[in-house]
DNA sequence: TATTTTAGTTTCAAATATTGGAACCATGTT
DNA sequence: AACATGGTTCCAATATTTGAAACTAAAATA
């Protein structure tokens, strides 16, 4: 354990530095086709997966029956295709109260909610990718992990970016690496000379704008969750319903960018947390 | 893959029988360090893995270092505790998607919500224990991950008991040997043979009943979520608030069962999803 | 400050689990 | 009936894992 990177409260987050290369052995090898059919996004058949996994046929096929086997996995019968375990979520209910900062952010949000009215989203940077862990709709009750757990791109997203911007030098590059730079829309930075440009500018200003970046007719202002050591935790957004406009977004700013002092203040006292909570069910 | 288990629509959820003695090699025994760190519920010390762990010193070290590269697990240098990775956040989200009920169940339990007003909870068995998938509060807006994910003990709880009934003898059994029987309240069933019998009970009546088993106060109605081959996918429950009566909540039951057939017959008619949601963001 | 303990990390040869080409089986197709 | 295609099993070669023990760092005690 040698070099550190991000996280909730100074945390060493993992070395995605050697991420790149370094297998871990069969362990790693393994969860490398637990992504994979991951990412799919719906029940996969084996044959679809030997193409894409680049491992022997037999090679695969143990390893998907020791992920099934341990539940990372399902095994659908009648598909005949392999999708993400139950175990699964069991465990993440663990990973998100302990090391996502939703729970100490909860009530801030829930307050900005109130106080805008707005689409909220908590994220938080993983493998260079924007993790959301939490959410506040603007209308009816959350949905739920339909939300927390999805993934996005950094580069063209309100809350992606204003991390971007606040990340050391050695670590924005390896960032920068894992961005495809797909074009979305027309506005959409597609190579990391103006992307960076753009950082400077969100620093400058201390909050970011995704304008239709991603999505068209979907902007949002977002703010940083930065430590007192003035590392990145995570960001908080504010998305337009359609018929706002970019000034009527922009009145949130200060009030954005508060709660997110707030977050982060509230993430640094968070020490000895000690608490144990009972299994409490119905 | 030889023999079959529960879950969504007929699906090979792991084989709960070998997961006693098999390890699954290396992937196994790393997988099974994963689940002891997420047991403790909070960031846990090396030494304090190392007697649960049953494992040699270099060998519980290897592993979590590996789990750590891998995400698994986040090293919170402050503290030098290791605890669950946002990687598992990540992939819960694909797991809650496609293998729990929750996605299907959704718009039910919202339709019951606001018909009852009460706080409602879906669940899926899953290792002996319940796992809740999904849940709708009384008053406020859902909490989110902070319940699904969560786990409990079925033999004293309306959804844990709900499945149990409607368990082929085979799988009762086996789950029956992964229940504790502690006694929670003085209403508990602490041992296989009385809760056998009320098991009997909740097959003749349709539904099953939480009387304060699990928590002092806290009462439910819940029925199962049954396949038409008489799987069992699932439970639903309603919980009281403290002043409904007994009475009350018998009331309910009609709509519950209603319910989980509507539930269970949506899940059945889920074949082909097709449907390849994009990357909505913000 | 010196001494001891506790906690965590590294080494290395022996033991073992992993590996993958190839054979095989089951199902469906022409 | 012959032939794909998709999936499963075998097995010897080999790379990986294993864990006792040595070691280092930091803390507790003297």
């Amino acid at each position: 354990m040698t070099d550190a990177s991000r996280s909730l409260g100074e945390t060493t987050e993992q070395t995605p530095a050697r991420s790149a290369g370094k297998t871990d052995g069969t362990v790693g090898r393994t969860l490398a086709v637990l992504d994979l059919v991951a990412e799919f996004g719906r029940p996969v058949r084996f044959a679809e997966l030997l193409p894409k996994a680049g491992l022997p046929k037999a090679t695969l096929y143990r390893f998907l029956q020791t992920l099934t086997n341990q539940g990372m996995l399902a095994y659908d019968d009648e598909r005949q295709a392999y999708k993400p375990g139950l175990r699964l979520v069991r465990l993440a209910h663990a990973a998100w109260a302990q090391s996502s900062l939703a729970p100490i952010a909860a009530g801030y949000l829930d307050q900005l909610s109130q106080q805008t009215g707005q689409t909220l989203h908590l994220a938080q940077l993983d493998q260079g990718m924007v993790l959301y862990v939490d959410k506040r709709n603007a209308a009816r009750p959350v949905e739920m992990f339909s939300q927390s757990g999805k993934v996005g791109p950094a580069y063209c997203t309100g809350v992606g970016k204003a991390m971007l911007a606040y990340l050391p030098e050695d670590a924005l590059q390896d960032a920068l690496k894992r961005q495809s730079f797909h074009r979305f829309t027309d506005t959409t930075f597609t190579d990391a000379e103006s992307l960076r440009a753009e950082l400077d500018n969100i620093r400058a200003r201390g909050f970011a704008w995704d304008n239709e970046e991603h999505e068209p007719g979907i902007r949002c202002i977002a703010a940083p969750i930065l430590s007192a050591q003035g590392r990145v935790l995570g960001a908080i957004s504010i998305t337009s319903g359609q018929n706002d406009s970019h000034a009527q977004l922009e009145t949130y700013a200060p009030l954005l960018k508060e709660t997110a002092e707030k977050i982060a203040k509230a993430a640094m006292e968070w020490r000895f947390p000690e608490q144990q909570r009972a299994t409490e069910t119905a």
